[in-house]
This record gives structure tokens, C-alpha cells and sequence, in this order.
DNA sequence: CCCGAAAACGAACATATGTTCGTTTAGCAG
DNA sequence: CTGCTAAACGAACATATGTTCGTTTTCGGG
């Protein structure tokens, strides 16, 4: 097989991926047209199909991607933190935080883009975006089944603890006034304990 | 001149809104084509530009509208709240969920479609956004000077609650399990003390 | 060195889409 | 009833856009 060792291919695919997420982020799906894409890699319309399969493929394999890596570091998280159900609760929050800050694009993109996914291929995003409410759901189930929480409906304070701290990434700027570690602790603190003065 | 009282020229204008922002809120403004706008409203395509400028000029009007009534009714639901910093914080705040409750489709637009507006449109929007931002922050303050709050940072504090409160809209349904009135104390309670057990 | 395949290209196709134009319809004022 | 104008229409224009096709380039293994 030629064309193999230090391919030019996966590069390709590579800066395919890249330059897809910043003007799906930029404009939206449906406003991105395969010319520009083509154009922002430095290559033909036509070579593009040489990595993906069509337009839609791709919008899926970025958000497939995503899914599964949220899924996979949240788990590696949640191990990490052991088994005390509040120290759990936080790991949650804290790689929440860090993963939208690092990766707002891919978060946009898959919160938002769902619609322009077909069918079957939203359904398996979906699902992968249920599971994830789910992990915070048990969470906080069993931070409430040890007396720790006050919990009004676990579905809703979970979805809306994942609106806050997904809205970040809507106004997250690296160069920002307040570092990663800042918003992460100024972010538990509102999810936990609110503002209100003790 | 002709055509004025019972006219139906209001009622097809207001058809058009109406059509559109179903379609926009399913599909996305971008994916949204005109043909089908049109044939949800029951008239031709070329009959739409008897009721709007351009398809852009139509998302503006939208969002426009959508920007002004929730400042103006944000206004009026302080404005009842009277002085005390505490009533006016929980006032803001089950103002802003009956209303995203009620008027979902437009919030998401608004939220989600700035992208796709004309830059000069978009500042006008954004504008009001941040306008509407600042009442929060500013009620923040008044109950943190009040000694009635402990506020990390104000802005994002304001962002954090928005977002939360917001994200309401992305999975409410008139027919679900909770009713208005709970979801606003169940989210006034979330944003105020957290869930953590006192 | 050279062959084969990966990966690039130009060009074209088929269709979708925002918008305009000239014309026709229809309801209210006089 | 009649004339005026708002408001509808069919048809077309110009362009944008996803995708395919046949061809050419280019690299690495043998």
C-alpha cells in the first residue's frame, strides 16, 4: 500500500475537521457552504471527498467525536474522584467546566446543530447527550440519597445546572478576565450553594 | 384609500411571523427557505415581499420585536416589584422564566440566530441584549450593597443565572410534568440558595 | 527507478433559493 | 357601480451549492 507512512491524508482529514468547526461555530451549519470549507483548507471542493463521505457525515463525525471523547473523560473523572458522593458532584462540575472552556466549539456545535442532523444520526447524539444528563442525574441522586442535597426534581436541577455551566461557553474568551480554575470555583459555588448570603 | 379597515394585509403579516418562527425555531433561519415559508402561510412566494423587505429584514423584525417587549415588561414587572432589593431579584427572575416559557421560540431565536444577521442588525440587538444583561447585574449589586448577597462577580454571576434560566427553553413543553408557577419557584430557589442542604 | 494507489484538481450537473417583474384579483371609498 | 390600490399570482432570473466524474499529480514500497 503507498501513501501510508507520514500520509498527507490524515492531515488533510485533520484540518478538514478544524477549519469545519470554526465555520460551523462562525455561521452555522446550513450558512456553511463546501466551497468556503474547501477553500479555508487550501484545497479543491472536490478533494473534500476524499475525507468525508458528505456534508451531513461530517457534521455527524464532529459531534460524534465530541460525544464520545465528553463521555469517556467525564467517566475517567468520576473514577478519579472516588467514591465520596459531594467530592463526585464537584469532579463533575469541575471537568464540565474545563472540557466547555477547552472545547467551546465542539460544544456549540453539538448543542445547537442537532437540528441539521438526519433522523437516525440525532438519535444517536441524542442518546449520547441523555446519558450524560443521566451521569449528573444519579449524581445527584445519590448526593440527595446521603443527605447532602435539598433536591426540588433531580431531571430539572440537573438540566438546569447543564445550562449554566454550558452557557460559558457562549461568552468564554481565553484571554478572559478570569482564569479556568477561577470560573471553575466561581461556578461550583453558584451551582451549589447560590448567592444568597448564609 | 382602499384596503384598510379588516384588511387582511395585518392578518397575513402576522400569519408570516407566526409561520416563520415555527420554521426558524424547527430548522434554523439559514435552512429556512422562503418557498416553504411561504407555502405555510398559503400564498406564494413572490406575495411575501408585500409583507417584509427581505428575508434578513424579516429575522430582524422578529428578534426586534422579541428584544423590545422583554425589556419593556422586564421594566414593568420591577417597576411593581417596589424598592426592596430581594423582591425585585425575584421579581426579575419570575419574570424572565414566565416569560421564556411563554415566548420560547422567540428567545431561542434571538439567542441562537444572531449569527445570521446583517452586522449593522446585529448591533442593534446585541445592544439590547446587553442592556437587558445590565438590569440584572444591576439588581445583583443593589442586593450585594444591600448585604443581602455574597456575589463573586457580578457579570458573571448575571451570564451564570441568565444562562440557567434561559436554558429553560430549550426542553420545556406547555404539556410537561411541571407547571409555570412550580418551574419559576423550583429555578428562583435554584438560582437564589443552590441545592445544597443547609 | 518505477508502478500503484492515495489524493489532488477542473469542470460540470442538478437543484435549490432569494428576489424581481409584469399582471391579475379583490375589497373598500366615493 | 366604479375606480383605486393593496395584495395576490405565475414565471423567470441570477446565483449559490452539494456532489460527481474523469483526469492528473505525487508520494512511498518494492
Amino acid at each position: 500500500m503507498a501513501r501510508i507512512t507520514g500520509s498527507s491524508g490524515e492531515r488533510t482529514a485533520a484540518a478538514i475537521r478544524q477549519a469545519a468547526l470554526r465555520l460551523i461555530h462562525e455561521q452555522g451549519f446550513a450558512a456553511m457552504n463546501l466551497r468556503e470549507l474547501a477553500a479555508a483548507v487550501g484545497i479543491s471542493p472536490a478533494s473534500l471527498y476524499n475525507h468525508m463521505t458528505t456534508k451531513q457525515g461530517l457534521l455527524f463525525d464532529l459531534m460524534l467525536e465530541h460525544m464520545t471523547a465528553l463521555l469517556e473523560q467525564t467517566d475517567a473523572a468520576l473514577a478519579a474522584a472516588g467514591p465520596e458522593p459531594m467530592a463526585r458532584l464537584k469532579a463533575f462540575i469541575g471537568h464540565h467546566v474545563l472540557y466547555h472552556l477547552e472545547r467551546k466549539r465542539e460544544v456549540y456545535i453539538a448543542n445547537f446543530e442537532l437540528r441539521a442532523l438526519d433522523p437516525s444520526n440525532a438519535a444517536r447524539i441524542i442518546g449520547m447527550r441523555h446519558e450524560y444528563e443521566a451521569r449528573l442525574t444519579g449524581l445527584l441522586e445519590e448526593a440527595a440519597a446521603a443527605g447532602l442535597l435539598r433536591l426540588g426534581d433531580a431531571r430539572i436541577t440537573a438540566f438546569a445546572m447543564l445550562a449554566m455551566l454550558t452557557g460559558i461557553c457562549t461568552w468564554y474568551r481565553p484571554d478572559g478576565r478570569l482564569s479556568p480554575p477561577e470560573l471553575v470555583a466561581l461556578h461550583t459555588r453558584l451551582a451549589l450553594e447560590g448567592v444568597l448570603r448564609d
